[in-house]
Formats: structure tokens, C-alpha cells, sequence
DNA sequence: TTCTGACCTTTTAAACAAATTGGTCAAAAT
DNA sequence: ATTTTGACCAATTTGTTTAAAAGGTCAGAA
């Protein structure tokens, strides 16, 4: 019946998403995936069409998760200000322990497989969704003064790029260990500081 | 006598300040450097101990007569706020033009031979010394509002990275090309809006 | 003092073979 | 019917070997 075969897929994402999230895309195999889950490769071929739409799902999954709990936050939280500083808070400790992407070799972002780059712009998008929003209501509620939510939100999310791209300088992998996630973030809330002053205050 | 000997030198440096700054340090043997002087390779390691050190004297070439023409800004502008934006302004236009830093591979950062990144570095601390002044100067004139220059010019520094790294994402080079140059100067420009509000006002 | 050709050692590039990968399919198992 | 599989294929990746080119040295010529 259906909803045995989307048990069925559901065990296969968990498990790629183990593996993905370990390894990332690269130096994970099919083949790997199928043993995990004690079957053949063949049978993976049946529940997804192909490598990428397995990652495709994985990283939904992920990224839909991430939506989701910061779609909670900003519900109990009102002023924009706070809830920008509760955003990249959120953000940073989704980068650190559920976004796969952050497995992806580092073999620098102009040949991060083409997937990958796509898969990037994607979650930017949704993440900008979610700062449009958030910006948007800060403008509305005569808090921040600025004529263009969209741009606002565009140039945030490169400043916080800044940082991070510091931070993984000398790193292997997209991702960081334990002290240095701490020392990205208040770097990250002093740049949100900034930025939300920017916004605050217009321009003389 | 001591002066033949350094304009020899100073020869050598504007040749190989040309192979680098088109082809960078790794697609630039000290073979073609020679042939462009009619010179013999041997020769070449008559006036500079290794390629290295070749290097690292065009870099150092550049990275004074960047500074040198900062400086020069500096001294004719008055508002640390204007200064900043002069600043940056001056630093995007070596890096389009004199910087053959632009050239090397990206190759990701990661990879980036070991002397590129400490030049990287050593840029780095001479642009955040001018910065550190700057706000200084801004702190002193009572304009800005922040316990750390030095923090603040480190954060900066970050920030600019951030909608750097965004546009070069596709690229393979470190350099950009004509419009995007343009694109880049506008997105920078806004930042450094907002970082300047940022230090403008004191956190409530 | 300045320059060079011959020479050395280490890196890089090319070429090829072997292994592994993503992916297919007819047939077996449920 | 639906699900699973081993055998098979084409395309990449990986490993290995070899030749070329690189950086660098040095005794001696200019």
C-alpha cells in the first residue's frame, strides 16, 4: 500500500541523510547508502530516480526543517530588531548541527558541483524570504527606516557571509569545530548590531 | 656601483610585476621572467635568492603604492565618515588594477599556497592599521560611538568580505570583470553605509 | 661584480590501465 | 502488482608510470 512505500522512502532519506550529512555528496556512494540499510543498490533505484533527487530530498528535508523551527520563533518573538538577532542565532546553530551542506568539501565554491551551488542559492532564497518578511515588518512598524526590504535583506545575507568565509579560511570542510562556532557568533551578533542600526537610522 | 645594481633590480621587479599580476605566481615561471629581460634564469637568482622572494617584493611593491596613495587621500579629507567611504573606494580600485593578487587561481582559499595566504594576511593587517586610524580619528572627533577601533576595523574588514566573496562565487580567478567591478562598488558602498550608522550610534 | 650554460632535484603533466561509480534492466521474490 | 535483485554498461575517478618542465645551484667565463 502507499504508505508502506513511504515508510520505505523515509528510512532511505534518514539514511542518506546520515551519510550525506557525514561525508556530503562526494564521498558518499550508492552503494554505501544501500548497505546501511541492508539492500541493493537496485532497490534504492526504485524508491529515487537518481542520486541527485535523493540529495535534492535530503537537503528539503533539512532546509524545511530549518524553516519550520524559525517560523516558531518568530511567532512568540515581536519587535524585528530582536527577532533579526534571534533569526542568525537560529541560523548558526542550523548550519552547525542539521545543514549537510556544511560536509561539502571546501575544494573552493567555484567547483562545488553545480547541485551544490544550486542548492545554496535555494536556501538563500528561502532564508531571504524569511528576512524580507522580518524587515518588512520592522519598516511597517516604524523601526527600521529603509526604503527597500529586499535590498536590506540581500546585503545582510552577504555581510554574514564576511565572517563566515574568515572563519572557514584554513577549514577542509564547510564546517566548523565546537570553539570556533562560538567565536563565529558573536562575531555574527556584532555585525547584526551594525546592521541593525543601519537600519534604525536614516541616512543623513 | 650600488645604483646599476637596483635599477636592475627594479627592472626584474616590473617585468615580473607584469608576468604575476596577468598569470599570477603559479603560471609564471622565473624562465619567462628571464626571456622578458633577455636575460638567463641564472642571472635572475644573481638578484633575487628564489622565486619567493621575487614574489613577495612585487607584492610588497604593490601593496606600498597602495597605501602610499591612501595615505595621500587621507591627509586632503577631513570626516572619518567620508574617509571610510574614500577608503573603500580607493582599496576596490587597487584591487581592480594593481593587486595581482586578483590573478591567482581560486583554487579555494584552502589550497591558496601558503605564501599567497600570508600575503593575504599581511595585506590584511596594513589596511586594518589605516582602518584602526580612521576610526580613531572618528572616535576622537566625537562622530562615532564604539569602545574598539580595533574590533570595529576587524569587523569591517569581514563585512567587505562577505559581498566580495558572493560575486566571485562563479568566478575562477579573484578578479572581476569590467561591470561587476561597478556592481561590486555599489554593494560595498551600502555596506559601508550601514557600518557607518553602525558606529554613528550608540547601542540603546 | 655581473652573468651564463650545464647540471641537479623536485614538481608537474600526460598517458594509460584498473577500479569504482552512477545508472539500467530482465527476471526473481514477495 | 509491487518490490527486490544480480548481472551488466558507460562514464568517471583513481593509481601508476614516464617524460617534461620547473625551481634552484655552481664553477667558471665576461
Amino acid at each position: 500500500m502507499q504508505t508502506e512505500k513511504a515508510s520505505r522512502q523515509k528510512l532511505i532519506l534518514e539514511t542518506a541523510q546520515r551519510r550525506f550529512g557525514m561525508f556530503g555528496t562526494e564521498k558518499t556512494t550508492m552503494r554505501e547508502i544501500a548497505d546501511d540499510l541492508n539492500m541493493s543498490k537496485a532497490s534504492l533505484y526504485y524508491y529515487f530516480p537518481d542520486k541527485e533527487s535523493l540529495y535534492r530530498a535530503v537537503v528539503e528535508k533539512e532546509t524545511d526543517e530549518f524553516v519550520a523551527g524559525i517560523t516558531r520563533k518568530m511567532e512568540s518573538i515581536s519587535g524585528a530588531d530582536k527577532l533579526l538577532v534571534e533569526y542568525v542565532k537560529s541560523r548558526l546553530s542550523y548550519f552547525r548541527t542539521l545543514l549537510n551542506l556544511s560536509r561539502e568539501r571546501v575544494q573552493l565554491y567555484r567547483d562545488l558541483r553545480p547541485i551544490i551551488k544550486e542548492t545554496i542559492n535555494i536556501f538563500r532564497e528561502k532564508e531571504k524570504t524569511i528576512l524580507v518578511q522580518i524587515i518588512a515588518k520592522g519598516i511597517n512598524d516604524k523601526i527600521f527606516f529603509c526604503e527597500n526590504a529586499e535590498q536590506a535583506a540581500g546585503i545582510y545575507l552577504d555581510i554574514l557571509r564576511g565572517p563566515r568565509m574568515t572563519m572557514l579560511n584554513e577549514k577542509k570542510f564547510l564546517a566548523l569545530e565546537e570553539g570556533e562556532y562560538e567565536q563565529l557568533l558573536e562575531k555574527t551578533l556584532i555585525v547584526t548590531d551594525i546592521f541593525i542600526k543601519g537600519l534604525k537610522y536614516k541616512t543623513l
